[in-house]
DNA sequence: CATGATATTTTGTGATCACAAAATAGTAAA
DNA sequence: TTTACTATTTTGTGATCACAAAATATCATG
């Protein structure tokens, strides 16, 4: 942890929006969070405005800071550019990866593996993530890294939230494995086109989640 | 205008970069800001956290906010995202263009001959600029807009210094020509190519701008 | 003259206060 | 009961102050 205050709020507030534990349209009040956490309004301010420059939370022309909530449209928007660059990152990423690094990722599609057949959601999506970050991160391209996580911190929410309680599919590995065998080999192409693959699996999936909740509500 | 400052003094900060009035390496300091825009340091610290949030500054950890400086490999970083976010739009742009979108395009290149011939660079960067961002715009999809404009932020500095005095080559606006001819035809594939043709042809040039300057220093 | 320790200044962070605009509650009239 | 106007509270912004850490200047020592 930095030793200052804000960039821990700025954590703090980050991963509580990561793990689903704010609604969607949920007003965020300076002087509510920062009674909550003992500290001054101020280093909120700077936390919450940093948000809102990376895109994780939107503000209301000059006012007050809302957690954006998930339409259809913007999630399209989002996956559009998930896939392009995540598809770069892994096509740069398959030439120079380690035996550690394969080893990681094996692991990872193993531990999905065991969390579908045990429905512990949870588990298969630590994972899950854990197996594509750490992919992208070997594609030598901090700048590329950067956007890649600004897309997933716009997701992630929604992501976490919409996941809890929904079974899943079977189907959810497949793809995975696919990439791995493709990034194994050392076939890039092969390796970006499996992932794509999982992407677009991926996002069906979730899309249906979505269309489910709002249905409901 | 909005009507708070930070805003304000986000703008002019922003804009004081494109223009290229900040060296690189250089350190902002936010009372010195403070006292040249009349304010108190607060809205100052505000907006550059900003920049910093958006990844235009760089912040070294939790202190002073520096101007970054270009290197190869950054610029390089930065332009193979562009290749694939750009190529994106323009494939997205190309079907939905308006029959005001191509004029004020063919525009756009026409300024551009103009300014090549007459050897003024900062119209050729306004109509360079213009033409690139306005053919992107149509794409229909803020979030694939908002991380292009991120991207460009992060060259703009050192593309309008460096081109500052520079000779503009007579093949600047070749790739724009097959660009828009494929654009007007309403070939997505053949605008995408062109305008990667462009992309590459554009970076090799700064590039060259890049190793000159560098070498002098 | 070069070098390292010390003192001074500079600079970013966080707290508190003042203020205006927005959100909300309260009240009166139809 | 509903609606429109007013009063109160809430909330974000900007200013000023205090403080600690970093940067810089000063000076003594080799």
């Amino acid at each position: 942890m930095a030793d200052n205050l804000q960039e821990q709020l700025y954590q703090n507030i980050r991963s509580g929006l990561l793990a689903g534990r704010f609604q969607p349209g949920e007003r965020l009040k300076i002087r509510d969070l920062a009674a909550q956490w003992g500290t001054s309004p101020m280093p909120v301010r700077a936390a919450l405005q940093r948000l809102v420059a990376e895109g994780v939370l939107e503000g209301e022309q000059q006012r007050s800071v809302r957690v954006p909530s998930m339409t259809r449209e913007r999630y399209e928007n989002i996956f559009q550019v998930r896939l392009a660059l995540e598809g770069l990152a892994v096509e740069l990423a398959t030439p120079s990866l380690s035996r550690d690094d394969l080893v990681l990722l094996r692991d990872c599609v193993q531990r999905m593996d065991v969390a579908i057949e045990t429905r512990q959601v949870q588990d298969y999506l630590n994972a899950n993530s854990q197996f594509h970050l750490h992919l992208y991160g070997a594609c030598g391209n901090p700048v590329l890294m950067r956007s890649i996580e600004s897309l997933w911190l716009q997701i992630g929410p929604f992501f976490n939230r919409l996941f809890t309680g929904a079974d899943l599919s079977l189907r959810l590995n497949d793809f995975h494995e696919d990439a791995f065998a493709a990034i194994e080999a050392g076939d890039a192409k092969g390796a970006r086109q499996a992932m794509e693959q999982d992407l677009l699996y991926f996002a069906r999936f979730l899309l249906n989640l979505l269309a489910l909740e709002q249905g409901e509500v």
